[in-house]
DNA sequence: TGAGATGAAATTGCATACAATTAAGGCGGG
DNA sequence: CCCGCCTTAATTGTATGCAATTTCATCTCA
């Protein structure tokens, strides 16, 4: 009756080196010693290993035969990649949101969309931080379809290392907010090319954003 | 001062097994036991389950814990969203191919559509199918956008064993070639919206031969 | 006859052991 | 003082062994 929730030590390995890398905590270029990792969560190198190959084909990591594997470190050129393929995966997934979402999926996207403003106003960075992540995945599911949706958030997962404080660019919350309102006015009308659009300005403005705060760390 | 290639047994055994999933010798569902492929490439279970872990992360073999691996078998609505995955992603990289391939890219993928030409004209389905191959990964690479491209080839072998014989339905050969004409000379022109669409086009199309062939197997 | 229990066999998950390659440190020569 | 080689330690790749779960055939009983 109960879903056969059993991941196997790998699979929770994978999710726990994973949230290391995307809270911080594992940074671009750690390298990620097999003993160490196992070691540290009480396992064997056998499943370190399993979750680690796992991690270098979602993109996470790097791993180069008889030479370990590392936290992908992207270079400032695959960094703008990452981005742009992450803007167009978003808005392919916005413009298939406005043609397929349902009524109800509709309505859910701008109510999420509306809570995001006071937020925005109230200037919570780390509480619209959070309802962000949870407005693009219901773009993403809106959709409807499992293959892109899952590009997409992978996509955003290894962009994560690179953005981490993107909301903190003076002005970005208030900002993000208006270009989400044109994003979920073009998707809620059913305006395909018009939500493409949107969301390719938004997805570019946050890499610009970006650009902006890496200029400033690298000073 | 030679390249390092010294892929591990697990990688090479991850390409064997795709390539047996590709060419039809493993089939969707077909059952992928580890001391069955252990012994028949002479390894130990150790680099078969690295592989394997490897393989559900492309999407091409399904893994649940304890249960063992399958290899991938998509129901209908799953190999629908599939093909639409593919078609936007085709897309997505044809418009940025139009915009940014250099003009010795843009010449020879003309000339590589023109060398097509005769293929189909001559219905050599085989020689065909092997160009068209090399004919929309040069698309993806003429993108200039590596994660684009990994996934838009990925998905591409991921939806190979449910099209393996699209191209004798009746005249896709030639009919295939037109829709290539008009995806060629969009990019060629730099028209990204052109060739946008004319690549969704195209692969639905595609999707629809499928479904053809998919009803005649069925009756 | 068929549904459910029961046992053994098969299969997966993990740990340990060993082999092979790579990285690191010291040594001598220039 | 620096560069290269050699030795040694550290790390990865693979094999093997054991424990645990699943699967499948068989048996039992309604």
């Amino acid at each position: 009756m109960s879903t056969d929730t059993n991941p196997t030590l790998a699979d929770k390995l994978a999710t726990a080196i994973a949230d290391g890398i995307l809270n911080g905590r594992l940074p671009p270029g750690e390298r990620l010693d097999e003993v160490g990792l196992a070691e540290q969560h009480g396992v064997s190198r056998t499943p370190v290993r399993e979750a680690l190959r796992q991690l270098a084909m979602s993109g996470l990591i790097d791993m180069r035969p008889r030479k370990g594997a590392i936290v992908s470190k992207a270079t400032p050129e695959e960094i703008e990649s990452l981005f742009v393929a992450m803007a167009e995966m978003e808005a392919t997934c916005a413009r298939l949101a406005a043609m397929s979402m349902t009524p109800v999926e509709r309505r859910r996207l701008q109510a999420r969309h509306e809570a995001m403003m006071a937020l925005a106003a109230a200037g919570d960075t780390e509480a619209y931080s959070d309802a962000n992540v949870a407005f693009h995945s219901a773009i993403y599911a809106g959709a409807h379809n499992a293959p892109l949706a899952e590009y997409a958030m992978n996509l955003r997962r290894r962009v994560g290392p690179y953005r981490r404080a993107q909301f903190r660019v003076d002005g970005r919350l208030l900002r993000s907010n208006q270009e989400h309102d044109a994003v979920v006015r073009a998707i809620v009308s059913g305006d395909a090319a018009g939500a493409h659009a949107a969301m390719i300005h938004h997805v570019s403005l946050v890499e610009d954003a970006f650009e902006a705060f890496a200029a400033i760390n690298a000073a």
